[in-house]
DNA sequence: ATCACTTACGGGTGACGTAAAAATC
DNA sequence: GATTTTTACGTCACCCGTAAGTGAT
């Protein structure tokens, strides 16, 4: 077996073709690595350089030997990041979900349950993709807004959300009961980056032109209090207190506008996030939606 | 980056479960062992070992950095194995043939022209063998009994060869210019092991009954000196001298007792071989045959 | 004279072994 | 008390840098 510091010398000395080149990019001195490349060539047994005219180069065999030991090296790194990343993934939880909202509410439950773990969060467009990143640990907790065929994981009912526009209150829609994508087009309406699968929807029933997407939620904010825009805004926000003076949130009546969210994880973690999924059960009791499907 | 002999102890370690055993399978003592994965936690930076009751095992970081170190160490020696197989490969010439006699008359040439490298030669049932060997460098030159359609290989006739039967002289085959493998049927003939593709042109006109199959040389030559068996030969053997007193070789008249070889090498490396193709081109010139097709 | 590599020499780190201690069964 | 791991200490190998040398352009 040979040493990884001569691998890592001899590699840079494959890339950078002369031995002072190579040592000052591994800051160690000249005279240091050609002596390592003797011993290498040592240790080998073989011939792996061609000398002449004090120039030093790779031969035919040594080329074979700048290839391997590339992938030696590699597999070496491939160690060292995957340790790594085992390590890190027991310290952490990552929650993948297709929809802000539940992620929100989730939230202070997880950093009760879990106080001495990272909670790591992504919103993903779409279910599909959850699934495959809970597969290949990715995420160990996704919230989707289907309920999944896959048997081979926890599932559990979590919420409804209703989307709603939220428009001046001088707004013609503003006395209306319900509203319709329909309606809606050829209006400009700010919408948050960060809706998740929502976007999908939108874009869906919308045209481009009419969606006034906010990458910032400071920038979002400031519009919404600058102006008379329509924005987008659900059931679960007003209830936890996102609504603006002046506005009037009116639902949107199409089938899309609404979703049920399911809490879900692999069946061998079942286990280990009971108290999570219970607490999850325990708020989707508190708040029986009107209109469950 | 983690030292090669640090990777090779933790793997040792990780295989027999215990400092002691794996210390006595590297041949290093016990302590030098403990210390050394102590050294290998610090450089990772993360825990890959559980310690309760002076016991030591590897958690579950510690058993994907087990996994990742038996790899990094396979690519270590597929270092090793490449680089020593393709220093090998500089000083060998490899010759695949699926008959032996154009080997036989070949060898003194190549032993001529290629005075500093090692010959190799190998025999090989089916020109396909022959043609994938050279492709993927198992073989460097090929004697192929079929020209080849493949343009990407140089490509020369070399001789024809003629299967005879040599019986007794008292034979009532003796007497024929010409016999066929049908009139051979029953017969019991002395046939060597060692006859590349010719074993299966008697495999599918004689019966496996008929095949007195001899592995050793040796014992075949005894055999014949022994009895009046019937056994094969060839135009080209009887030419080089190989006919025995009191016996007569009469000419198989099949067409698959016939056959024309050619030599072939990869394109690329035609200038190499040029000297050896010229003694072949000379030896072909030489050897003008009667019946060349 | 400059560039590139090799040789020679000395120093300090660290990998190893021996011996002994600690801890668990 | 036997087994296993850890700690302590001394030693030698070897990896490195500095400095000088060789050879070619």
């Amino acid at each position: 077996m040979i040493e990884t510091y001569l691998l890592e010398q001899f590699a840079a000395f494959a890339r950078f073709g002369t031995l002072l080149k190579a040592s000052e990019e591994l800051h160690i001195t000249q005279p240091t690595l050609s002596r390592s490349m003797k011993k290498l060539e040592e240790e080998l047994g073989v011939s792996i350089f061609h000398r002449e005219n004090s120039k030093l180069s790779l031969n035919e065999t040594g080329k074979v030997a700048a290839e391997y030991a590339k992938k030696a090296l590699q597999a070496n790194q491939d160690l060292i990041d995957h340790v790594l990343a085992h390590d890190r993934s027991l310290r952490t939880v990552s929650i993948g979900s297709s929809s802000p909202f539940p992620i929100n509410e989730l939230m202070p439950t997880l950093q009760e349950y879990l106080t001495e773990k990272t909670i790591l969060t992504e919103l993903v467009d779409t279910d599909e993709h959850l699934l495959t990143g809970l597969k290949n640990r990715r995420y160990d907790i996704i919230i989707l807004h289907s309920l999944p065929e896959d048997k081979a994981l926890y599932c559990q009912r979590y919420m409804d959300e209703q989307i709603c526009l939220t428009v001046d209150e001088n707004h013609s829609f503003a006395k209306k009961k319900s509203i319709s994508f329909a309606e809606m087009r050829g209006m400009r309406i700010l919408v948050s980056g960060r809706i998740g699968f929502w976007m999908d929807i939108c874009k869906k029933h919308l045209s481009e032109s009419d969606l006034l997407i906010q990458t910032s939620s400071e920038a979002l904010g400031e519009l919404i209090e600058a102006s008379t825009l329509p924005f987008f805004n659900s059931d679960r926000m007003i209830e936890m207190g996102y609504q603006t003076p002046g506005r009037v949130s009116v639902p949107i009546g199409d089938e899309d506008a609404h979703a049920t969210y399911w809490a879900a994880c692999r069946t061998s973690d079942q286990n280990k996030y009971r108290a999570i999924f219970n607490a999850v059960r325990s708020y989707t009791l508190r708040h029986k939606t009107r209109n469950s499907r």
